[in-house]
DNA sequence: CCGTCATTCAATTATTCCATTGAATGACGG
DNA sequence: CCGTCATTCAATGGAATAATTGAATGACGG
């Protein structure tokens, strides 16, 4: 057994948080969690997973100093517990998304094909909201939306897309995003919207980069 | 085996990137790195450690993206891929600092007891050295130092420093810094200074951080 | 083309991680 | 205080990861 000094300790405590962001699982987890907080059945109900298996995750998490937990009677809600826990995820997504060759095939091959467009930025989708130009859509599910959502958005789940689609002002172009930037749900509503021929376009990002920019967020009483 | 949409693709690639980083010696190698190419010869002798294990780590980091090889004859240059490298490296940090109880007591431990004044900011350093109020002194080894320094900074290896000491300026405050954060050898350089009658204080940050801020390098032929 | 040297590969063992299962804990509501 | 329900724990088997060893590759220098 080789002597740690205080260097190699500190590197460590460093490898465990990284080592919880290295499981696919656990990611989705937090990118859920960044929509709100969530308790254990809940996450699991999200993602369909037993929910001693979540469980388990959790708190690989939260011995990571990665998420939270405050107990509120009988549930165990868990939230991110550090902002820079996002930033992590985005640069590890930053470096994924330049470097790994297989990114680039599964974007090529699945997103590309849904959205080829240029994503609408934060600032341009100010601008356009403005001046009235385009209708915001946020296809999270209800819950999601409620717990914060950008302000003047509406929110039209991504099964009710096509539904809502009649009843849309046809004159205005769509924005949709949901929670995240390669969250396949707003990729979804565009391809639905631009086949009913309506003009789409994605957000880039979702709700919690619309956050973490420090940009208003409105919140369902 | 479950269908795995694209979302869980990506997520899967994501994971492999951050999984990479969950090694304590890989995150010491990114640290290596962060000041510089090196074959793995240098690195396993940086390090202290058989090559052929060194070489096995290099290319899991490669396999993530986070790395990028160079053949240049007989040896092979690892050098960091991706700037987001080092800010992920950074946000892992953070959250390790401000929500692990472990780190705290490791601080606590050993580096507080070394250096307990807040740090020399970069902006304040910029301020002090223009000024002509502190003597800037690099405690990395050589060869680091020749990849890059700050400007106006003198090396002076941390065995070296007792030695330097006695021509030192004895009216000017001596400022050291190393290779990151927690390198070691900035503290125990200002811990040596401090013990022979000299005022010393840390930078924050080493090399790697000063050059993303976009500051100037020096580099010698 | 042969020896040398940097690097990588292959095989081994020990360890850690992961999903699943079923049981245990702990808090609420009657 | 008892049943219910959300969560956690413990134990299992199977898979992935890590360090070590020794052999293989591939490029240079004579």
């Amino acid at each position: 057994m080789s002597i740690r000094n205080p260097k190699q300790a500190l590197y460590e405590q460093f490898a465990i948080v990284a080592k919880a962001l290295g499981h696919p699982l656990r990611l989705e987890m937090i990118e859920h969690l960044a929509q709100g907080a969530r308790s254990v059945e809940a996450l699991a109900a999200k993602l369909g997973l037993p929910v001693a298996n979540i469980s388990q995750h959790l708190q690989a998490l939260r011995r990571a100093g990665i998420v939270s937990a405050e107990r509120d009677g009988k549930f165990v809600h868990y939230s991110l517990a550090d902002d820079s826990v996002l930033s992590a995820f985005a640069s590890v997504r930053g470096v994924a998304e330049r470097q790994l060759a297989e990114v680039d095939r599964i974007v090529r091959g699945y997103f590309d094909a849904r959205d080829d467009m240029r994503p609408v930025t934060r600032d341009e989708l100010q601008t356009l909201m403005r001046d009235g130009l385009v209708t915001l859509i946020d296809v999270r599910p209800a819950d999601e939306f409620a717990l914060g959502h950008v302000p003047g958005a509406i929110n039209v789940p991504l099964g009710e897309v096509r539904a809502w689609s009649g009843s849309a002002d046809a004159v205005k172009e769509v924005v949709a995003y949901c929670r995240g930037p390669w969250c396949v749900m707003s990729f979804e509503a565009v391809a639905a919207l631009r086949s009913l021929g309506h003009a789409a376009r994605r957000l880039e990002d979702g709700m919690p980069e619309w956050k973490a920019a420090g940009l208003p967020v409105e919140v369902l009483a």
